[in-house]
DNA sequence: CTAGGGTTAG
């Protein structure tokens, strides 16, 4: 019995996911429609707005019509500009024009899309004059999305021509302008502009808030973000993801802590990439243990790679090194495919821990899954090696690495040269590493005390010199923690936090602890070995 | 069932 028409219409706008389309497509190929051009335009509809899982089956959707409408062409063009490769969008867009179907005015926002991920100006221009030669050059929509191209093609420039040519701007307009400059990291101009649109939606405020949070102006983002509140904009997920990650990068615990209260005050569900700003929030602001409780409050059958990472990579920097590689095991066990960051965060769990066998381990099946290693997989790996006296293991990475160790590679072998006292390759390391990266203070000290290991005064001292008269001075690095909701700033070596005094006899007083407690190790060790061979 | 489909923030 053949399905009649009406309920194949109904069966279709039941459909919710990509599973029900495959098995209405079923039904439409058995029934004898499958060249019904309705009914193939609402099966490849459906499939181009379900996400980037879907463009295959799309596009064996848009192959089995035989020559394509204006409509389908646009559709599939669609789906692509949402794809892992939105070139061929580009290719399909060739296609239509060789076909002679002209394009609408819905095919040139896709096409725009596509090209704004593709960040191709030259693209983007030739879209531009094809949207003049078929006369879209007046269409709000149109232009609304060449100002998101041009901007994302870093012709901001552009970009404000064409908004400067809209003649009635509509929010979109206004929101794509702000945007714009933001990520062009004109961050006065984008407030500017914000400041300028007559009215503001939570596209607006967060276009702003994660343009301060890519521009590494924390503090500000955040101050954007208690105005919104003022101002009565509710904020939603992709807000909250830019705050989460301005706290993170601040070490601000309790504001952290406050924007999950406001999640859950304000019903925002908790999707994936939220779920895992909060691991990532929780464990660079210090507590692991509340980054783990938001981590298992996902379902198993939800998680992805990237809060895998989150969590595997926190443990590995709060030291829980076999935490860490248990979870990894755990994340397998559920068929979760591991990528390079995953393996990154396991050789740095391995650096912290000293578990130079789990590296090697990590390192190899990450090469036999068919993932080519980093730069920053070895310097992982000459970290764990050099830090473990493994001196000419770590030598023997860096040789045989296939591209140019960095900086990072050659101060992880230059600081094994001199914990383990290889002042011969040490100084060629330091030479170096002074050649790549002149403006960093630390490689003059440690050949210095290379140097100076080696009884070779003049060279330690000419070395010190060495680094005044270039007036070396390292852009320094910070790190941050709030206490009380106030915020601490520290650059290496500073003195200018007013308990200055207090904080470095803590420091000495923990030291000696720590050397206390690895001498009673050291013993209880020895103690056992003793017992083991008698 | 003969139109349908659009632009901006993670």
């Amino acid at each position: 019995m053949l399905i009649q028409f009406p309920a194949l219409t109904s069966l279709l706008s039941q459909c919710k996911s990509i599973k029900d389309l495959k098995q209405i497509h079923a039904q439409i190929t058995i029934s004898g429609y499958s060249s019904n051009n309705y009914v193939i335009s609402k099966l490849l509809l459906f499939s181009a707005t379900c996400g980037p899982r879907s463009t295959d089956y799309s596009f064996k959707l848009f192959s089995s019509v035989p020559s394509p409408s204006a409509f389908l062409f646009s559709t599939i063009i669609r789906a692509f500009s949402n794809s892992k490769n939105p070139s061929h969008a580009v290719s399909l867009y060739n296609r239509m024009l060789r076909a002679g179907v002209s394009p609408d005015h819905l095919t040139f926002p896709f096409l725009a899309k596509a090209c704004a991920r593709l960040a191709s100006l030259p693209l983007g221009n030739a879209l531009h004059c094809d949207v003049v030669k078929n006369g879209f050059a007046s269409d709000l929509f149109v232009q609304n999305s060449l100002v998101h191209m041009y901007a994302s093609c870093r012709d901001i420039a552009s970009a404000r021509e064409m908004f400067d040519g809209i003649l009635a701007p509509n929010l979109v307009s206004w929101n794509a302008m702000v945007d714009g400059y933001a990520k062009c990291g004109d961050l006065v101009a984008a407030r500017d502009v914000f400041d300028a649109m007559p009215v503001r939606d939570v596209v607006s405020w967060s276009a702003l808030i994660d343009g301060y949070v890519k521009g590494g102006e924390f503090g500000e983002a955040l101050a954007v973000f208690a105005r919104m509140c003022v101002d009565g904009t509710k904020a939603n997920a992709v807000t909250m993801v830019s705050v989460l990650c301005a706290c993170s990068r601040l070490g601000a615990l309790d504001k952290g802590r406050r924007m999950h209260c406001y999640l859950k005050d304000n019903g925002l569900h908790l999707n994936l990439q939220l779920s895992t700003s909060l691991v990532d929030m929780y464990a660079k602001c210090g507590s692991i243990a509340e980054a783990l409780a938001a981590f298992r409050e996902v379902p198993a059958e939800e998680t992805d790679v990237l809060i895998w990472n989150a969590v595997i990579g926190g443990l590995a920097m709060h030291g829980r090194s076999k935490e860490s590689l248990a979870l990894f095991e755990e994340m397998q066990a559920i068929g979760v495919q591991p990528d390079e960051i995953t393996y990154l965060c396991l050789l740095s769990a391995c650096t912290h821990g000293g578990l130079v066998e789990d590296a090697w381990r990590f390192f190899n099946s990450l090469k036999a899954r068919g993932m080519a290693p980093h730069v920053e997989h070895y310097a992982c790996m000459v970290d764990v090696l050099g830090r473990s006296g493994h001196v000419e293991e770590a030598y023997e990475i860096v040789r045989s690495m296939p591209m140019q160790p960095s900086a990072s590679v050659l101060g992880a072998l230059l600081t094994a040269c001199q914990t383990h006292g290889r002042g011969h390759l040490g100084e060629l390391v330091g030479r170096m590493l002074i050649e790549l990266d002149p403006n960093h203070d630390g490689r003059y000290i440690g050949l210095s005390s290379i140097y100076a290991a080696a009884k070779r005064w003049d060279d330690a001292k000419s070395m010190r010199e060495f680094m005044e008269r270039r007036g070396v001075r390292k852009t320094p690095g910070y790190s941050a923690l709030e206490v009380d909701g106030n915020l601490h700033r520290f650059i290496a070596h500073d003195k200018l936090h007013h308990q200055t005094t207090e904080i470095y006899s803590m420091l000495s007083l923990l030291l000696n602890q720590m050397k206390l407690e690895s001498d009673v190790i050291d013993n209880e060790q020895f103690m056992q070995k003793m017992g083991e061979n008698g």
